[in-house]
DNA sequence: CACTTGCCCACCAATTTGATAGGCAAGTGA
DNA sequence: TCACTTGCCTATCAAATTGGTGGGCAAGTG
């Protein structure tokens, strides 16, 4: 039940993104050093945000990535979806999957469905721009 | 963001159990053939189930597991717990998990912690008595 | 004592995950 | 034009996790 770490270096290099928000190309070497994440890794994970044109990216000197839309526009959810291929909590839940052969006798279908909602509403109710003001100070309250 | 097989196989079990709960010792055969899981597979999960009380086993003819309580006793959260270690979206909320270096900076922090309340609450508010009685017709209503 | 049933240990194959390396393509600015 | 910067693509890899099997022993029953 562990979000990969590639879903929530997405989010972080989009809130990143989101704070360094001023029109410009942020080159990948920055948001690297200030995450403290291999370069090549994110290069990896930018692909990914790239080709849902979530950023734009810019070749050459100057270069770099920045937002395509205002970050209150991008939901967690949406930012999770690019690396995660989906929310489901289980196989039959997937998009696609074929229908179980002991859907007949599953007393658990539907918890797993009510689950699958719970999470993906909860995701879709946060933008980026949310999370880019949060108080980091908070952190330490308990 | 997946449940794992060992969790949703033990619920299986347990719900059998439920199901057929009279007082007697069901041996693992019996629940293997009904759930359709491996005897083997199922035999490292009722070891989980049975170090933690869930279930009382039997050796010998007539032998088997059995429920420790009322169905309506156990959470999903606490059988799904028996084989997952933790239902937390992160490392970084398991319990004794060492303090984040990038506390101070993390504008994450506290969704996650928002999100494991949810997920934890989610399954704790649900009993194996309720998923027994659940009518597996409702599975095709869309 | 034979038989049934659970328990323990070791092992395995496949998949997923997190991560790195190298070189090419595209674009910039002097 | 040319050097340099920056993103993009492909291959590869080690480690961990996951799902699953096999063999034999221990405990208990009739």
């Amino acid at each position: 039940m562990k979000i990969s770490t590639r879903g929530r270096y997405a989010l972080r290099v989009m809130i990143d993104l989101a704070e360094h928000y001023n029109g410009t190309y942020i080159p990948l070497k920055e948001i690297a050093e200030r995450q403290e994440i291999s370069q090549k890794y994110i290069e990896s994970i930018m692909t990914d945000l790239s080709k849902k044109r979530f950023v734009d990216a810019l070749h050459g000197k100057g270069g770099g990535y920045k937002l395509n839309r205002d970050p209150q526009d991008y939901t967690v959810r949406e930012i999770l979806l690019c690396t995660e291929l989906s929310l489901e909590p289980i196989a039959c839940l997937e998009e696609g999957a074929p229908v179980c052969p002991r859907v007949a006798e599953c007393r658990t279908l539907k918890m797993w469905k009510d689950f699958s909602k719970l999470v993906n509403d909860f995701f879709e109710g946060i933008t980026l721009a949310e999370l880019a003001q949060i108080k980091v100070e908070d952190n330490y309250v308990i």
